[in-house]
DNA sequence: GCATGATCATGC
DNA sequence: GCATGATCATGC
């Protein structure tokens, strides 16, 4: 046992040894020695973190990494918005989750409170262009969780361990959650595991902290705190109900009100011309200024949509999602697709419905994608990654009556699939992103852009009948 | 009346 | 200049 460059039973003369990688890279601070630091994995940089700097073997226990003083080490990457200005690459993965365990375990005996109580947490800039070893270590700094965000949080535990107990292992989602999620892991999210209560075999996951969350941390770790309005004011709410249920609780006195009348109760005038008018009334019902944002939807990576339903409760139009890179969605798998990671998010549906010229505040539902239907979206993303592959997307071209030219496509359309579908969303059908493999039909390289949409009559009976 | 392709508008 | 929410147009 060589003497280590700091004292394993004081926490904070490992946190004060940490804090000396600030503003410094791998390779300065220490001398791997190592084959595997020519390779960039994911796992690179913790790896020759531990060995190298910290002086110990890389190694899967349940304890934290200093066990001493039950200290969790933790690095994880960075990117760069604005000059200065950082905001988390991923979430944040911890321990694996061991199904046939967790549900004999309470929150505080739990492996993921144990291991993760207090964590030191290492924020490096991630480039592409470099080398890991080159990395800048711009954070360095213990993270403990405040006792309200402690509330969520052990709330999130036992969501997962309730699904777990119900023999759902297989159909967890990070949507079903917070700020805690569990999130897939292992090479392209391929590794299988037993679970307690159901034959079928379920995807390995791990707890993890949802990007939004991490967020927060760095934010408040650099004291760069955007202006935020809190839904959850005291650890008392916290304890006695969820967000979900305040929130509810929020809306419920205007329903059935029109935008009018809301805005008379509520006693604020905003612009309803606004692109940001929907944003705005929900903050506004929320009890949250307009220059601020929702901590806790922030922190949870909520996204918010806002539905206008038709008298027959069809939604007016389908729901749309970002724009997709030709080229990405041909490279990616599903497991890292960008489609499923948006659809594992929670989201808040805020509906409208028209009445006369009126719109209504009919209610708000919180709601993620069930496990059966990503499995469907699985299958659009699919023939869509298929018909750019094969270079057909244009099935053929019409002549419309007044001579303009409308092209058919192969994209999966709301026939092929009853919860997505593909279609365009660009300024016009010039704005374009470049194919992998020129279209056989128009011979371009460039398609028009496209994204996914959930279907409205999905929309309709799986979120708003629901 | 709806599905599909196309486009508009606004805020950052 | 782009991302995103919103809307239009046409033909079946």
């Amino acid at each position: 046992m060589h003497l280590l460059p700091y004292d394993v039973n004081n926490k904070l003369s490992i946190i004060r040894y940490a804090q000396e990688l600030k503003n410094q890279t791998l390779r300065i601070k220490c001398q791997p020695s190592d084959q595997n630091t020519k390779t960039n994995n994911k796992g690179s940089f913790g790896q020759i973190l531990e060995k190298y700097y910290f002086l110990y073997e890389p190694n899967s226990n349940s304890e934290p990494d200093f066990i001493e003083v039950e200290l969790e080490l933790k690095s994880s990457p960075l990117k760069q918005l604005k000059k200065l200005n950082y905001v988390s690459k991923e979430r944040l993965v911890l321990n694996i989750i061991n199904y046939l365990t967790v549900v004999d375990e309470d929150f505080v005996n739990s492996s993921f409170w144990k291991k993760n109580k207090d964590l030191l947490l290492i924020f490096y800039l991630h480039e592409s262009n470099k080398n890991f070893l080159d990395y800048q270590i711009k954070i360095v700094d213990e993270w403990i969780f405040p006792d309200i965000d402690l509330e969520i949080i052990k709330n999130d535990w036992v969501r997962i361990k309730q699904k777990i107990q119900d023999g759902k292992a297989h159909e967890l989602s990070e949507g079903d959650t917070l700020y805690l999620g569990a999130c897939t892991k292992g090479s392209k999210g391929g590794n299988l595991r037993a679970q307690p209560n159901a034959s079928i075999q379920a995807k390995q996951r791990a707890y993890s902290l949802k990007q939004g969350y991490v967020n927060h941390i760095i934010a408040s770790l650099t004291h760069k705190h955007p202006s935020y309005g809190k839904i959850i004011s005291t650890l008392d709410v916290a304890k006695s109900s969820s967000i979900e249920e305040i929130v509810i609780a929020k809306f419920q006195p205007y329903y059935n009100k029109n935008i009018t009348e809301i805005l008379g109760i509520l006693g604020i005038s905003i612009n309803q011309k606004a692109k940001n008018f929907y944003a705005n009334l929900s903050k506004a019902i929320l009890g949250i200024s307009l220059n601020q944002e929702i901590e806790e939807f922030k922190k949870a990576d909520i996204v918010v949509k806002t539905v206008r339903l038709k008298e027959n409760f069809l939604p007016k139009e389908d729901i749309s999602f970002p724009v997709f890179q030709y080229k990405d969605l041909v490279a990616e798998k599903w497991e890292e697709s960008q489609i499923k990671d948006t659809l594992e998010h929670k989201f808040l549906f805020i509906f409208f419905q028209y009445e006369e010229q009126n719109l209504i505040l009919k209610k708000v539902t919180f709601w993620n994608m069930p496990y059966q239907d990503i499995l469907e979206v699985k299958k659009v993303w699919n023939k869509t990654k298929q018909v750019v592959l094969d270079g057909k997307i244009v099935k053929k071209i019409k002549i419309n009556k007044d001579g303009k030219l409308t092209r058919l496509t192969n994209f999966p359309s709301k026939k092929y699939n009853a919860v997505a579908h593909v279609r365009p969303h660009a300024i016009n059908a010039s704005d374009t992103l470049p194919l992998p493999v020129k279209d056989k039909f128009t011979k371009s390289e460039t398609y028009t852009k496209h994204c996914f949409w959930l279907n409205n009559t999905y929309v309709r009976d799986n979120i708003y009948k629901a």
